[in-house]
DNA sequence: TTTTCTTGCTAACGAACGTTAGGAAAGGTA
DNA sequence: TACCTTTCCTAACGTTCGTTAGCAAGAAAA
């Protein structure tokens, strides 16, 4: 008997979240899908509309989860910037980690939206790093940051940690909130040595 | 007149990454480079032997770009290890910058090389990495850096500078130098105040 | 009991895929 | 002149693609 945790959409969206991770979406076919969840291709289409339909869901899903995961981190403005950004680094880590699978097809198969999903997701994509970017922007308004270039700044942060997916297997002798903190420290503290360090 | 600078073949890999880059290998047709090119798509193997051939050019050509740029930049041991590292980013994005579509292709669609490409591949990949665990090592044993985990350190600093594709575009305000040092400074320096900064 | 929902099958659809065969035009070389 | 190389074409090959239609078995709900 298989798990009947999950229902057999949710089955679908999981075994496809890890072939689209591995494979990409477009090297991915319908029959390939079937077999790993011990079907045939015509039977998926009982529980989704269109292969598509699966890689929308998969991306909005993840897209949510960083939103309330920033909310709740950089809501509280009586902490000082600085504060918000570390919190708000570690929730992005947290949901990176949550799912690694699923957000490397967030990361990088969102291409493969079609219009107007494609355009809608890169509007919410944008809207998240502009958070980032205020944050960073007040730290250095603030002077608790330096930051020259908030916006060269956030690009630079995201990157460090979007970049964890393709490296990151759950179960390795770091927890994800231990790299959440060795990413923020090093990324706040940089490299250099200069005075005390953490 | 078309510009006779660069040979079919070479017009070929040029349209073909830029179409790789935007639209992913996988989801690249024949039919579509051929397009693209202003030909017909059985035309296109009067002058390669396979679609794959293409990444694999692609792919390889970028590798050792690489290669070659860390040798010059990180082989004079005289130099201090933080002052290596430094010529080393700057290296790699310099080779980033010199193609960004190129870079892109190299960064993603590697995993679309069939057997032994692949593998061979990735062991190129893990070479070059290792150049910058080595380097951020010695700079943490001779006590330059701080860095009390090597590897993770490299990661996230490869992982900063290879987001760079994704957002760089030629002909921008900064140039390929002024991101170079400014990644560097920032990867090295950290974003929190904590005495002088350059 | 009857009905409905879930789940899956087989078979097939038209379209698109990478690739090949065979021929032809054009230009340089001998 | 004859030959070779480069370049591109049309037409088609066998395969795979996403998707649909129609049907059926079992479980759940009425």
């Amino acid at each position: 008997m298989e798990s009947t945790l999950l229902s057999r959409k949710d089955q679908i969206d999981q075994t496809a979240t890890a072939l689209f991770r591995t494979r990409g979406f477009a090297a991915t076919s319908m029959r390939e899908l079937a077999s790993a969840l011990g079907m045939e291709a015509g039977s998926i289409y009982s529980h989704i509309r269109s292969k598509e339909e699966i890689l929308h869901r998969i991306c909005f899903r993840l897209a949510e989860d960083f939103f309330s995961g920033f909310e709740e981190a950089a809501a509280d403005e009586i902490l000082p910037a600085a504060t918000r950004l570390r919190r708000a680094v570690e929730s992005h880590v947290r949901v990176l980690t949550a799912d690694v699978a699923a957000s490397a097809v967030f990361l990088h198969e969102w291409r493969h939206l079609s219009e107007p999903a494609r355009t809608e997701f890169l509007a919410l994509r944008e809207r998240y790093e502009a958070g980032f970017r205020q944050l960073i922007g007040e730290g250095a308004a603030s002077g608790e940051l330096y930051a020259p270039d908030p916006i060269f700044a956030a690009l630079t942060l995201l990157a460090s940690l979007n970049w964890l997916p393709s490296w990151y297997r759950p179960g390795g002798p770091l927890a994800p909130i231990d790299i959440a903190h060795r990413l923020a420290n090093q990324l706040l503290f940089g490299l250099e040595v200069r005075g005390n360090q953490k």
